[in-house]
Order: C-alpha cells, then sequence, then structure tokens
DNA sequence: CGTGTCATTTTGTGATCACAAAATGATTTC
DNA sequence: GAAATCATTTTGTGATCACAAAATGACACG
C-alpha cells in the first residue's frame, strides 16, 4: 500500500476522519499506533523500523513518524543505531534482570501510591478484565492477552495520578513487552499465572501490604520465571 | 539576533567547525546542549523554550531541534502543552515527592550495581571531583556545583554498565535540576552537606551496605531538607 | 482608566526537497 | 563457484515552505 495521499496534491489537505483537529493530532495518533503495537508485541525485537515505512503504513508524511521515533527512542522502546538505522532493541540477560529489578522496585511502590484512589469500582472494573484475560489465557491470544494485562496492571498504577513514577513504569513496559511476546510465541499462554486476584482483593481491603505482595509476585511469576530460561535458550538457537 | 545563516543560502553547508560528520550530528549537538542547560540550570522552570528561538541560538535549523524537545519531552525534562508550547516543568510537592521517592530507590540499588566496576581509579577521580565540589560550594557557584554533583554520581552509576535503570536515573535529575537551581539561587550553596566522602570510602573498601547508605543519606540530605520549605514557601510568593 | 476587539507577529506542525551515507543487488573478476 | 566491485535503491538528516492556531500588542470604545 502507497501513500494514501499522493504527491500529485501540493497543499496540507483537511483531515476528514479525525473530530480531533488539535494541535500535534498527527504525531499523537502516530505515537499512539506505535505504541500499541510495542505494547502488544506486534513488533518484533530486532526488526527495523524506517521512517518512510511506518509513514506511508500510517498514511502521513515521515515529518511526524520522526518525533515520534525519537521520542520512543528517549524511553528506550527503540534503539537509534549508529547508522541512524531505528529498530526494536534486543533482549539481552542483563537487561532483562534490570527490567526485572526495575519493576520490583517500581511498581509495587506505584500501587500503594495508588491504592487509596482506588475505589469498589476500579475493583469490578479490574475484575471485569481480569475475566477477559483469563479467557484469552486459555484460548492462546497472545496478542490480546497483553493488552488486557497491560490494562490491568495501568488501570491500577494511573489511578495514583503519578507523574514520575508511571512514565518511568511505561518505558520499562515498552522495553519488555516486545520481547515478552516472543515468548509467550514459544512457550504460549496456557501455563501463565497471574496475582490479579490477590491483587483486587488488596485493593477491596485497602490491604497495602497485601497489594504490593500481590503487585510483585505477579511481576516475579510472569517474568522471572519465563524470561531467564529462554534466554538462556535463545543463544544456542 | 536572526539566524546566523540567512535563507540567501539554497542549500546545506559544511560544518567547518565540528570534526564529527556522523549521522545525527548536529542532532547529537543541540541534544547535548540542551541536556547540559538543564542540568547546570540554565533552564529556569516555567521558561518558554521556542524551536525557532532554540534553533536560531544554536544556529541549526529548527529540524534537529524539533527532535530534541521531542525526546526530552518523553524523558520529562520538558512539557509539551497542549498548544504545542514546550517549557520547563514546574515543581510541584506532589512531583518533588516522588521524584525523591523514586531517586532513593533506584539510585543505592544502581551504586551497588556499580560498585564491583569501581577501582581505586575511580575513587581517585571521584574524590578530585568532590575536592572541586567543595570548592564550588564556598565559593557559591551554584552552576558548577550542579555540573559537577551530576558528574560525581554519574560516575558512579555510569560504572554500571546499565541500560535500564540508567536512563531512568537520568530522566530524573533532568527533572528535578532546574528546580534545584532555583532552590540555590535562594538559600546559597554555603550550607550545602553531602556524603561524598562516605561513598567514596564505601568504594575503596567496596563495602556495598555502605555506598548504599551513603548514596541515600545523600540524596535525603540534599533534596530532602531544602525543597520542602521551599516549595510550601513558593506558594505564598 | 479599564476592557474588549482586531490586526500583526510569533510559533508549532506537517509536507516536501536535496543530499549523503548506507544497504542492496547485479555484475565482473579470479 | 565464491568473492570483490560497482551501480542502484533505500533511508536518515537537515533545511525550507505553507498553513493554522495562538500569543501579542495596538487601538477603539465604554
Amino acid at each position: 500500500m502507497a501513500l494514501r495521499r499522493s504527491a500529485l496534491q501540493s497543499g496540507p489537505v483537511k483531515e476528514v476522519t479525525g473530530p480531533s483537529t488539535s494541535r500535534g493530532a498527527t504525531r499523537g495518533q502516530v505515537d499512539a499506533a506505535v505504541r500499541s503495537g510495542l505494547l502488544s508485541g506486534r513488533f518484533i525485537p530486532g526488526k527495523a523500523v524506517t521512517i518512510r515505512g511506518l509513514a506511508a503504513e500510517l498514511g502521513v508524511s515521515p515529518m511526524p513518524v520522526r518525533e515520534v521515533l525519537q521520542r520512543l527512542a528517549a524511553e528506550n522502546a527503540l534503539e537509534v543505531k549508529p547508522n541512524g538505522r531505528v529498530q526494536v532493541p534486543d533482549m539481552t540477560p542483563a537487561r532483562f534482570d534490570e527490567v526485572l529489578k526495575a519493576r520490583r522496585l517500581l511498581e509495587p511502590e506505584l500501587a500503594e501510591l495508588a491504592l487509596p484512589h482506588l475505589t469498589s469500582r476500579d475493583a469490578k472494573d479490574l475484575r471485569s478484565i481480569d475475566d477477559d484475560i483469563d479467557e484469552r489465557l486459555t484460548s492462546g491470544d497472545a496478542e490480546a492477552y497483553m493488552r488486557l494485562n497491560h490494562a490491568f496492571h495501568f488501570r491500577i498504577y494511573r489511578a495514583s495520578g503519578s507523574k514520575v513514577l508511571l512514565p518511568l513504569i511505561d518505558s520499562l513496559w515498552l522495553q519488555f513487552a516486545p520481547f515478552m511476546r516472543t515468548v509467550y510465541g514459544r512457550v504460549g499462554t496456557a501455563s501463565l499465572e497471574d496475582r490479579h486476584k490477590e491483587a483486587i482483593r488488596a485493593i477491596e481491603e485497602q490491604n497495602g501490604a497485601a497489594l504490593r505482595a500481590a503487585i510483585e509476585a505477579d511481576i516475579t511469576d510472569g517474568m522471572g520465571l519465563l524470561g531467564k530460561e529462554i534466554l538462556s535458550d535463545a543463544s544456542g538457537g
């Protein structure tokens, strides 16, 4: 598919589909598209991301894509190689360890900060998301699982109103998500165990220590067990 | 002052001063300039940063500036307001608390990770930097102090070889540095106490627990004491 | 003198262009 | 047939342009 808008037109054309014509709308759209692609595993580590390619795919000019790629590179979600090429970073054992360590330091903390802001309404929504997750796990839809798992965690974290810790955690998820997708591609999703139900109960009971423990266990179970072996295997094939 | 390079020239001009003609050299130069400006406090919170203005100041076209500003906005070092305007974010008590919390979680951890890689040579360099810091503190040169204090901490952190925690901490420093500059502008630098000497001794002795403690105490002393009161005062004047 | 209005200027955004470096693929050479 | 070489294509980068939104300042009006 080529550019939706050919070079025949000399001037910019008004967007018809999008109601949001606010400042930086195109950039926001591109940013959301790439972020969502990374988080749901549609971008594979090592895969090259070209400016013109993405621009054509999204039907926009290279300009907003350039800025978005720079943004995501700043968050270490993408890697700008010395020759200027942009790609999804490869995971290494050392990197994996660090992400795991950072997640275990930051996410339980932010969850506890969010706790006072989490209502029974939130608990209800979380339970709904978690039910969806269970379905996707058994049906083996890894992409949907990743999207929902992200939604679950960030529904909690966002309640904190955090402007500092939340972006840091955002960056971490963007970094490990593409790799985890490849993991699920190998081992499947059926064996995945999470601690979401413990977390929901802790929220309902407004039990900070229990929420911390649930989140930390969820991280450890979700990443710690799977990732290490895969990485050591990966070096051999 | 207008653009140094007028519109009379039609094509790009070869750089004469810079020896590095590698890919993205201009962007790298702009990035380094803005980062250094933020870290040493030459940018004041609330101050607007215009693309064309910065471009003219640095003698480059708006293009690389646009990308750099997007990068730094992604690291929360700059803020893109809904109207597209870019400014140095204002510090709030909530934000300050979060930065402090994140620093105390991440920096002692990374310091300990770096410890095995820190040699006596590093300790010697750190002592030299710390001597410089002491001089600047008494002479009241806040900008130099900030630059050297950053150099001290990141000399330690960088030794870890970290690719995950280090960028997170980088982002944190970019966020609080401009604010701290305004603090030093009010209370001066003479009263500043740090734990650098304890940290150096811990490195020499390869004592992880002591290094953690020194870093955490340094953060608490440096930020915790000063910032809070200033922020509560700021609301009244 | 304060306030609302309007013309002007500034600014961000998206698009396009020109160029050089890099990747790609065909072709030649041994 | 494998490796080196060269032409071609792709790609990132910096610059410039056109446009619209926003900010600014002058000015009229009450």
